[in-house]
DNA sequence: ATCTATGCCTGGTGGC
DNA sequence: TGCCACCAGGCATAGA
């Protein structure tokens, strides 16, 4: 599942391919992820060039001419830059021609990633990134805002990490990774965390966050390297995926559960409950 | 206002 | 081997 490191090495990977290239078609085999009229979208998108790529938390923004291309992976949203397409295969929906006889096309196995169109600078007026929280790795994340948000909620801690309102970028692999590292038990209720937790909580993010965009991300489900996605974070996890495997610090043994309905994984020795 | 449940999807897995 | 129920999960939306 692509978070900000993942989405942040594929914005960088792709740069390197269509910056400055024109879109002179457009390919739908499945047009479901895209959320407009076929029509409308095709007509707006086609001689517009890609200006540049921008993300803001798990969001890809591709700035064109007179229009951004809002496009969100969700789980297994990938893109691929392809110099034939003879051959489309199962899982590509969307592919853009360019004017380079190069094609970009969207590969989604499960269908839930979205493409949205809007004009210029209306990016933060989409309904998703108009209450979209501060990133995650923000060098200038105000832990004292975000402490006032996190103590009002009754939900788990986790649950409220991976609320995208609140911080934004963290996805299911690094706010178990962060909790780890903050020694704070996922289940933990976000009222009863004090301030020094929560500033904590933050920092760890920030450096797991920090540490893997400068890996590339996480690879976890491969099925081979794909374009900007075979991350080298995988060798770094402490506790997620590691179920039964004994924790680095302790050597307890890591436990897997479900919070707010998500598969997590927890040291129960370093991630104790506070006592209520 | 807050929070929870459901739907969107397909491939992989485990039971029979 | 084949069939099938079930699970994974980010986010929008409906409902409590």
């Amino acid at each position: 599942m692509p978070e900000l490191p993942e989405v942040e090495t594929v914005r960088n990977t792709l740069k390197n391919y269509i910056i400055g290239r024109r879109i002179d078609d457009l390919i739908t085999p499945y047009p479901d992820i895209i959320k407009a009229k076929l029509s409308q979208f095709r007509n707006c998108i086609l001689g517009q060039r890609f200006n540049d790529i921008l993300r803001f938390g798990k969001y890809l923004i591709f700035v064109l001419d007179d229009y951004s291309l809002i496009s969100h992976l969700r789980m297994e949203g990938k893109y691929f830059i392809r110099s034939s397409m003879d051959e489309i295969t199962k899982h590509e929906h969307i592919i853009f021609k360019l004017d380079n006889d190069v094609f970009l096309s969207y590969h989604d196995v499960r269908k839930f990633g979205t493409m949205e169109l809007v004009n210029i600078g209306q990016e933060f007026q989409v309904k998703s990134l108009k209450s979209i929280g501060k990133e995650v790795n923000d060098p200038n994340l105000d832990s004292q805002e975000i402490y006032k948000m996190i103590v009002k909620s009754n939900r788990a801690i986790k649950t409220v990490l991976l609320d995208q309102k609140i911080v934004s970028g963290l996805g299911n692999i690094y706010v178990d990774e962060t909790l780890f590292r903050a020694r704070i038990n996922p289940e933990e209720v976000a009222n009863k965390l004090n301030f020094q937790e929560v500033k904590n909580i933050l920092k760890s993010a920030k450096s797991v966050i920090d540490k893997a965009i400068l890996l590339g991300g996480t690879t976890i489900r491969t099925y081979q390297s794909s374009l900007g996605v075979d991350g080298r974070f995988q060798n770094e996890l402490a506790v997620h995926t590691k179920e039964n495997e004994p924790c680095l610090v302790c050597n307890d043994t890591i436990k897997k559960t479900k919070v707010g309905g998500r598969g997590t994984y927890f040291c129960p020795t370093c991630q104790k409950r506070k006592i209520i």
